[in-house]
DNA sequence: CGCGTTATTGATTAGGCTCAATAAGGGTGG
DNA sequence: CCACCCTTATTGAGCCTAATCAATAACGCG
């Protein structure tokens, strides 16, 4: 699958039924390369808000990574890209206070929005508190309170369920927002 | 590089210096297979204990995945499963209480070090209560305290710096580890 | 033997969680 | 078009897990 427009989120659940999301897709990223190869899904996909996905014939997929080399790597380097992002989640989670937390991952949305061509700041970030707490392990109440911090330093603004960035780069300075681990550059 | 023998870890750092262990790897294990496919690297490796690398010529590695797809499907899978792993450790990190998370880690490495041939519950895990702090988010004083009440459970032992599971389905019980996630069936 | 790393323990603090209650939308059915 | 309901957001009070600060012990190595 390909997600063609909207925003999706990728999540495991612990025993207790505790949600921890792993990733957000936007626009343009492929949701499940790892079904290629991995007889067994290991977490779940929500959508975000409403969003158009593709379908991609598995066997025509293998197909064409088999008669293009240069398929198959481009395949290995979006791999490698996603999981330094996962990596760079656990260094979010384990180590970072939760304003701080909280503002890393709206960087990176941002940062990864504008690289599939959004225009900043005109473009609103649709995570619910909800799930911006289960991506930074935090509750959303507490996620609330730190919004409010966020925006009442002029960092953010909500409205109606939608966040907006209107100075990235002011945010990333105070996330200390490094966007190497996202690999960006062609 | 290949792990031989020993232990080694992955792990970055935030720019306030705090250091987040991001994998710990175990005798067989490839280390950065990245290397490969970015021109970046992302994150460090630091030995955990002595231990002995192989080191594998890139042009050589590449001319073998080229020539043989089996190669190159193999490192998609192994590739696809530290992601896996990766994730799991945000679970880890985001959504378990101290005790839980310090037992998960532990489980996982016990499992891998099993997996690879190791007789539990003989074999010792090497890592310092440091390096534990820094893997799963905590500070290390409060990871001693942790590991005193799951020794007092009987559900491990140290012994100079070292760590024994004497019956890891019973801390895998109460980590509510399961193991699905590491995809170890070959 | 001396020193640096690692482990231990106690006292205190604080960041974030829980519980509780209310408000504000937005969508749906009548 | 309006009433109702469900989701999402807000706010306050009190609590608790884990952090911080401080000091000492125990190794293990050179």
């Amino acid at each position: 699958m390909v997600l063609v427009e909207g925003f999706v989120h990728r999540f495991r659940l612990t025993d207790e039924g505790h949600r921890q999301i792993l990733a957000i897709y936007v626009s343009g990223d492929p949701l499940d390369f790892e079904h290629l190869y991995l007889p067994l899904a290991d977490d779940g996909l929500q959508v975000v808000r409403d969003c158009t996905v593709a379908y991609v014939d598995q066997k025509d997929l293998q197909e064409l990574i088999a008669a293009r080399p240069g398929v198959a790597q481009a395949i290995v380097t979006a791999l490698l890209v996603d999981a330094s992002i996962f990596r760079e989640w656990t260094l979010n989670v384990g180590r970072r206070d939760a304003r701080a937390r909280i503002a890393h991952l709206l960087c990176e949305v941002a940062t990864r929005l504008q690289a599939q061509g959004f225009e900043l700041p005109a473009t609103p970030i649709p995570l619910t508190q909800d799930q911006i707490a289960d991506a930074t392990g935090l509750t959303a109440i507490h996620v609330n309170r730190m919004l409010k911090s966020l925006s009442s330093d002029g960092l953010l603004q909500t409205r109606r369920g939608l966040i907006l960035v209107p100075d990235l780069e002011a945010l990333c300075e105070m996330a200390s927002f490094d966007e190497r681990y996202l690999h960006l550059q062609p």
